[in-house]
DNA sequence: GCAAACTCATTGAGCGCTCAATCATTCCCG
DNA sequence: CGGGAATGATTGAGCGCTCAATGAGTTTGC
């Protein structure tokens, strides 16, 4: 392996393990809450993007992009929420390789059913640690990150 | 469910999904990195705690609390850590129901040969993108919700 | 027009994690 | 002391995810 490695320096290693931690442990708290409700933060996520769309549906690879998932964790996770009768698939009408992922009734249910405890969850965990300026600054961190990583893989 | 709940504002919503898409992110991009080299963070966080501690031996209590891990995923860890060669377990002196978590040499060198590329993949993935100044920030805000998540727990 | 290349989505094997139960040992305190 | 509570660690069932392979449909280029 390349031996010119640019080791992080303890500045660096400091905010890369405070970050590790951090979501480690609240990926933990979300998880527990959410699965107490027969979720997990994957799916919860799932049926919010389709909740947001037109008509409560969406073409599997757009909700993949918007869900920041796979499309093979997509598939595995619709055809659970499928049984569970939360969502339903139906061919593509422009482009018959794609299906179209819609939210059904008792899909649209369940969110409003899991939402009140997640919400809370995500507020007492995280919200609630932060000021709002903290929260502004973090959240602008973030998504400067996010562009990092598409600029990154595009 | 509770329906007096406080709901996200705009502002505390979009933080929370730069927050969540860029933990799915980098989370796959740091574990598709270490799976290369058959290991994975969380295996890769357990090396690393105990190429740190002295004597190179944590026990399993100890070293679960510093990586962020449960006891349960530490037990499973570390049996299939023990299978490869890369650490071995030992009867705590001090304490017959303890074990003492040893890193081997092989475990050691292993160590060696994935940090390159695991660090080059956080310092592309994570560091590159925000400032020095930024970094200092964001490590600050990840430590003050650690805090928060201390408290709340303890 | 048609084959090759590409895209959409699914599948199954294999593995790691969570949860709850369990076993062994040690601590607490009356 | 002695017995119940607490602690340290493991186990197994069940499930979700990754990776690689696959099937089906569409686009491209000649």
């Amino acid at each position: 392996m390349d031996e010119n490695v640019r080791w992080l320096s303890a500045a660096e290693q400091e905010a890369w393990r405070a970050y590790l931690t951090m979501t480690v442990r609240l990926d933990e708290v979300f998880d527990r809450g959410l699965r107490r409700q027969g979720l997990n933060l994957a799916y919860y996520e799932i049926l919010v993007r389709l909740s947001e769309a037109d008509g409560r549906r969406l073409r599997m690879s757009a909700l993949a992009a918007r869900s920041a998932s796979s499309r093979s964790r997509l598939s595995h996770a619709v055809a659970r929420l499928e049984e569970q009768g939360y969502v339903r698939r139906e061919v593509c009408p422009t482009d018959r390789r794609g299906q179209v992922c819609v939210l059904t009734d008792a899909g649209f249910a369940k969110l409003r059913e899991a939402a009140p405890a997640h919400v809370t969850d995500v507020r007492e965990a995280l919200l609630d640690g932060l000021t709002a300026a903290e929260l502004s600054t973090f959240g602008d961190l973030c998504a400067t990150v996010l562009r990092h990583l598409d600029a990154r893989e595009g």
